[in-house]
DNA sequence: GTCTTTGCAAATGATTTGCACGTCG
DNA sequence: CGACGTGCAAATCATTTGCAAAGAC
């Protein structure tokens, strides 16, 4: 199913902002913020407004196409929308996709609330920062 | 130790200020977000301001006296500072905390990365809204 | 007296909202 | 033409910062 199909079976107009901002995450497996995503997409869409892509971005998460990575005071977005959990560098601020797994996330509920999502973040120094100080 | 000697052996100097915030946050198991805390407090202390309330509880956190709960927009704060996970309901925004044997936590390392922390986050509707929508 | 902490107000940064305009069936 | 989507600017909300005054040793 091509993006426009897919977003029409989520009752989501295929405009081509909406279009070429799923694309994008799909393609990208950095987990970008909302202004990254804005400031690569306005060469291709010069007329692009940030509040269209942070509307959009929320308009996907509500409708699970797409996964929020709520980290310190911003938010990350990943195409990659199977639940799995994330490990952000304090040093570089990269993330990487982690998939662990889980086996309280096969439960329907935990202490009895019912789980609808987890969102499970990592933080420490990655491998390339690890590196990059034994170095020097 | 009380929290006089406990904030000194972190050298942190022990004011009235930070000695009433740590305590409101060993006696309120209720994950009170920085405006929660300030807006109790400031019946005891009449002259404290919120800034204070955010440095204090962001040298705390540095410190692993607390432990800071990134939720969507909002950080809530636990003095419980024992690694755990938290449980927050869509319905009512309560933050129920939820300790599991979390094996990976014992690992040093995953995929290469240094794990320093990890924030585990539950979000669906806890079991209070769930009775509450049974009831009607 | 010097060094630290506080409290206020202003600044910041991410995100959301209001609304006029444009678009497309 | 009528509904929906877009883009701009202004608004909002949580949090941080700059700085002068107050307090501690």
């Amino acid at each position: 199913m091509n993006t426009k199909e897919l977003l029409k079976s989520k009752n989501i107009k295929p405009t081509i902002q909406r279009i070429k901002i799923y694309e994008y995450l799909k393609t990208h497996k950095t987990h970008p913020d909302a202004e990254t995503i804005y400031a690569d997409l306005i060469k291709e869409l010069p007329t692009l407004s940030l509040s269209t892509v942070y509307n959009t971005l929320k308009e996907f998460a509500n409708n699970g196409l797409i996964l929020e990575v709520f980290a310190e005071h911003k938010t990350y977005f990943d195409g990659y929308n199977q639940p799995h959990n994330h490990y952000i560098c304090d040093i570089c601020g990269k993330v990487y996709d982690i998939n662990i797994e889980f086996n309280f996330l096969k439960k329907k509920k935990i202490s009895g609330h019912l789980i609808k999502k987890f969102c499970g973040i990592f933080r420490g120094i990655c491998s390339e920062c690890q590196k990059k100080r034994e170095q020097k």
